[in-house]
DNA sequence: TTAGTTTATTAGTGTACACTAACTCCGCTT
DNA sequence: AAGCGGAGTTAGTGTACACTAATAAACTAA
């Protein structure tokens, strides 16, 4: 035995937890992520995902299916909300207690959430009194490894006074990601729904926090995925 | 030139940045560190250290001579005190504002010292009323890379009533070090001075936490190199 | 001074990950 | 059905770091 008892379970590396990461984020609403999207939003080239893709499903974190794409397994998907939940407290501390503001902490949370301990997210949960939600009033997974599913609703459903989120665009075709992306209609905008003409009319909008005003069309309204964003602050939810 | 105009100024990998805190603490007392002091502090290797220093010397952060040991260059140990000042205020940091205990703490700060951002450390700093001293009563440099030089004192010299910190051991010899762990006398330990023979007698001190007597002969007392601690927590020192 | 021991260095490997260049598969058009 | 463009994969490299085995320099003790 000796070399050959190679270690059971390797803590994953940085770069492994990234990817699983975002591997959760693109197959959440379902499908594969493929190879494409994961490359662009670790910013690495295509090849690197194929490699690093072979050895996570050789690990069985993932399940690959070429040319298709891949999905987390109940392991890989566990790692990916412990390193969500390290994330989003992270997040959380340092606008709490350091005065960080919404910008400056994805990057701080990015690095750190690799080189904390358990332990100290504990304490950092503890701290803020066992929150459930993270300063974008997104849901902080538990240490069990739950997490409330945050659902999608389209804008064309969404009730008028809402404040949302545009998480998800239910298109591919280039011409339009491209007129959404010049009205500033890209995932992770804040938006208030202003109005809604009746008869499947459009919907009116203002972007937050510019306040600048937009109409969409009931078409467009129903690829934009939004998911309603609690206004009173963190605690929790509006119900 | 493209390919050519290497990065001027990568950032340090974690693995550079762990030699350079080891080098800066080996070197501290104004010799060389050694390649197998190296080692052993980072529980590698020697050949591996033997090829990060080949890499450290042509960046520049330190000064190899070859067989004898190294030193660091300005850079370098402008360098190390950065990442002294990270480890030293996460500690408090910790200690302070998340419970966590002097066992504890080091891991966990060790870690961190690496993915922190300069902006965080000086958030953390504030947050504690921009100390001086860490966890331990160690000096913490200060963000433009000054250090209180913590000047050591032979045991033999330390005035009854003080309590201090081994630091050194100015003796190679085997069987002084050997007795000396013996008595528990190893760098680290806190002691405090309780009585000291007229006529370069012996110093007679009791070890902390346990209060553990022992009485050190005039010549040993002479190479045991110790720090005073001061006792009113980390706020400032005992002038 | 020589022999033996310790310490340092070189040589050669392995792993994790990135990259570019070249090739292959898939789905859409015509 | 043929073919074409784009996405995916394979092949081959490079870098950072670790390791073991073998060699060289320096110290020490007879």
């Amino acid at each position: 035995m000796s070399a050959l008892t190679r270690d059971a379970n390797p803590p994953l590396t940085r770069s492994v937890e990234d990817y699983l990461k975002v591997i959760y984020h693109l197959s959440s609403q379902g499908g594969f992520a493929t190879t494409s999207d994961i490359a662009a939003m670790l910013e690495v080239a295509p090849p690197s995902v194929s490699g690093m893709v072979k050895r996570l499903s050789d690990t069985g974190l993932i399940e690959h299916v070429p040319y298709r794409g891949v999905q987390l397994t109940a392991q890989g998907r566990r790692e990916a909300l412990r390193m969500i939940r390290r994330h989003r407290i992270l997040e959380l501390f340092l606008t709490q207690q350091l005065g960080y503001d919404w910008d400056g902490v994805h990057a701080e949370a990015e690095r750190l959430e690799h080189a904390v301990s358990d332990g100290l997210i504990d304490r950092m949960a503890s701290a803020l009194g066992q929150p459930q939600y993270d300063p974008h009033g997104d849901p902080i997974p538990t240490a069990a490894g739950e997490i409330e599913e945050t659902e999608l609703v389209p804008l064309a459903d969404a009730p008028v006074g809402a404040k949302l989120e545009l998480r998800q665009v239910g298109t591919q075709d280039a011409a339009r990601l491209r007129y959404l992306a010049e009205q500033g209609l890209t995932p992770g905008v804040l938006l208030v729904v202003s109005a809604r003409q009746p008869f499947n009319g459009p919907t009116a909008i203002a972007l937050v926090p510019s306040g600048d005003p937009r109409t969409v069309g009931r078409d467009l309204a129903q690829l934009l995925w939004c998911r309603e964003v609690p206004v009173e602050g963190h605690g929790r939810p509006a119900a």
